[in-house]
DNA sequence: CTAAAAACTTGACCTACATCAACTTTGCCC
DNA sequence: GGGCAAAGTTGATGTAGGTCAAGTTTTTAG
């Protein structure tokens, strides 16, 4: 009985780790112990459909890492206008970075866009994480220049193309969030309004 | 003879390291032994004024530190329009994250806006780093960490302001750069044509 | 199953910024 | 130091995309 227990909570193949362990063996191996020591540092947490992660304001001390559902980040302008940042669709990492980084609140808010389940590791942990096993020390590394390449062409795009272009790129980038996202979170992203994103979908 | 040759190629001491060293030590420290390992893989090399160090296409084998001058690193779109991704004072890096990491044919080009010394460190070599000197993984991904926070803030900064709070928050950015860059180069980097620009600052 | 809310559409009008063109000023190089 | 290219200015006009408002459709939660 015990044993089975311990088996559930702790052995690689537990389901709820194996996607988290299939995207970290993209760039390092692991041994089982490793595994372990690794995912004994997550949280699972379930976020309800429109409940909110993360606010503005809130100093940010966990990165969540998507294993169902979605989540979408984002700000607010002064006028109250929305700008999604980014969203996490299972196999994603979300935060907000600077608040993470600097321990001082965010600007970022992060909402779920259905019920969604996540692993936590918090800021501490992962600092345990360096030291006890610094590959990870290259495993986010190699995760944040990955963002920082696709937030670069984001910018070039935003910079370079019409709505239209961007719309397009949107969907080859993200073909399946394309059916599951609302319209408006879609327009959000790109940068244009819910009714010119409406009017430039009913051309064509 | 001899013993002087090899003190001022190698001493930390030496001027042109002198900055780089100091910029790491913002985030790790280095033994003089690591300092020497670490300047050894370095390569000195001058542009000058209107020379470019990375054009469209090429693939991108090194970082490069700017210790003097200025570099800026642009895209050109399809109507041959250029889009400044950023600029490099001295005591910055940089390089097309995207062609480095990937050693595929990358997108940007960088001009030297002056003549300009930067201290080249080859993807081979930084690979070599991580191994001899792990702490090395650990400023890199810290230098990343903060590029990704500015670039996403950039992107915000485009999605819900005006050019001109974007040109109030660049002169507040990099207050130093107001004075030496030409004014297109200001335009291109905040997204609005010369034109406009010219007409923004006008006004006030 | 149903009522209410959220998402989407469509029309009329508006504005921040782009484009093109002609001119003036600056600054680099021989 | 003078000629010339690049940078900056200014005016007239064009347009991608925004705003506001009213209506329709879809989704959701009980």
């Amino acid at each position: 009985m015990l044993h089975i227990a311990y088996t559930k909570k702790t052995t690689f193949l537990y389901m709820p780790f194996t996607l988290i362990l299939n995207n970290i063996a993209k760039h390092i191996h692991l041994s089982k112990e490793e595994q372990v020591v690794f995912t004994d540092l997550l949280k699972p947490q379930a976020i309800k459909r429109k409940q909110f992660w993360l606010s503005d304001g809130d100093i940010c001390k966990h990165s969540a890492f998507v294993t169902t559902g979605c989540l979408r980040g984002f700000t607010v302008d002064k006028n109250g206008i929305e700008h999604v940042l980014s969203f996490a669709p299972p196999d994603w990492w979300m935060a907000d970075m600077y608040s993470l980084i600097s321990q001082k609140p965010g600007i970022l808010n992060v909402e779920a866009l259905e019920d969604t389940q996540v692993l936590l590791l918090s800021k501490t942990n992962q600092e345990k994480l360096y030291q006890q096993i610094p590959k990870f020390e290259h495993f986010f590394r190699v995760l944040v220049e990955n963002s920082l390449v696709a937030s670069q062409q984001r910018l070039i795009d935003g910079l370079s193309l019409t709505a239209e272009d961007r719309y397009n790129n949107f969907c080859k980038r993200y073909p399946t969030l394309i059916y599951t996202l609302p319209q408006k979170q879609i327009a959000s992203y790109i940068g244009v309004t819910p009714e010119f994103f409406s009017r430039m979908r009913s051309r064509k």
